[in-house]
DNA sequence: TTTGCTGACTTGACAGTGTCAAGTTGGAGT
DNA sequence: ACTCCAACTTGACACTGTCAAGTCAGCAAA
């Protein structure tokens, strides 16, 4: 991205091999268990040698974290993107918002998982967690908008509303939480729409 | 357990080596991380060879299994024991229930993350899936007895006070969470109390 | 007592893993 | 032309889960 020119190397500069490397650690991420997705197999996915990912990344843990901090990335976008297709209400906005974050975590459960996973953040300053910090700061925002009961102060609003999404889709996605026989839920989004609406009185005066 | 006699073995009858062999396992999953619980660092804790394991387990998820079967039965008597120490009022039983299982997951946090990975469990009427379902039962008897608003039946009732304590302990044990700087919290059980009591309107009539 | 058998392991091997050390190579700088 | 160095590759090591074969105590039958 810092230098323009792309059309020189006739394969392989510097660059392309991190890139291929990440993106081949964010495709095994999501197609493989965790225990799978070994260094050697990214090394293979992108083309090169077994021992290639330790010159731009220190350990496996290192290479992992940067293939999930795209996925924290692209968690960040989908909630955006609930957010800008709801109303004005602050209340309607948040919904959205974990709608959104419910839905990727549904989509790519592997990658959402291993988001969580502890070991891979390695320090405050790492790319990993500042791709987190972006994603916090979007639910930190919306919640700051709402108007909540005395006591419920931006904090707590912030920690209320992430562990009810995480708290769902790590249920859904450990086979521990089914929807099927759920009265009335027809399906999973129905269902996780029942359950966001039961924190509203948490974010409504 | 269900022979009586013990006095004839010189040393490791059956049983024992099987026993062993669980006991050191819940034991090195709560200390090591979940990829240094190798079945050799098992069996070397065990004192026996590194494939003895296989004659009891037919894979290494089979005795992760079996000591994580362990720890839902400790997070059953950890629930129990909240619930036994609250009074008749319902809502303040299940708050209970609440407090008691995150009180479980925070003191053993890696056996805790551990039980809800994909993966460990084999199938619906494992030792490790009944365990659970135990487990479960006690959150769902606690749930049965509130009165609940219109529109929040059982199931709901159970997925929203499952999901809310399971978030809150993920995010804090994986270090998404951090209980320090929030506003009026002076540690992790105030912060887990307030937390729950945002669940009460869904419980109370 | 001897024979045969079986369960409860042990020993050994294999492919695969993360990581480190040393070697190779292609292009830039002088 | 020569040097140098980043960007890898090759090779090795200790470790892993799993399978095959071996060992050995205890026991039933002869």
């Amino acid at each position: 991205m810092a230098d323009g020119e792309a059309d020189r190397g006739r394969r392989s500069r510097p660059a392309d091999v991190r890139a291929a490397l990440v993106a081949a650690a964010a495709e095994l991420i999501e197609a493989l268990p965790e225990a799978d997705v070994s260094l050697r197999a990214v090394a293979r996915r992108a083309g090169v040698s077994h021992a290639a990912p330790a010159h731009y990344f220190p350990s496996r843990a290192d290479l992992m974290a940067a293939g999930l901090a795209e996925g924290f990335d692209a968690l960040t976008a989908r909630m955006l993107a609930g957010r800008d297709a709801a109303g004005d209400d602050p209340w309607e906005q948040l919904k959205a918002i974990g709608l959104g974050y419910i839905a990727f975590a549904l989509e790519r459960p592997r990658t959402y998982a291993m988001m969580f996973q502890p070991g891979y953040i390695t320090g405050p300053d790492s790319d990993m967690a500042r791709a987190g910090e972006r994603c916090r700061a979007v639910l930190t925002d919306a919640v700051m908008l709402t108007r909540r009961p005395e006591g419920v102060d931006q904090d707590l609003g912030v920690a209320f509303a992430w562990m009810n999404v995480h708290g769902f889709v790590s249920l859904i996605t450990s086979g521990m939480l089914d929807c099927g026989p759920i009265q009335g839920a027809q399906s999973t989004p129905d269902m996780a729409e029942r359950l966001l609406s039961l924190m509203k009185p948490a974010y409504t005066a």
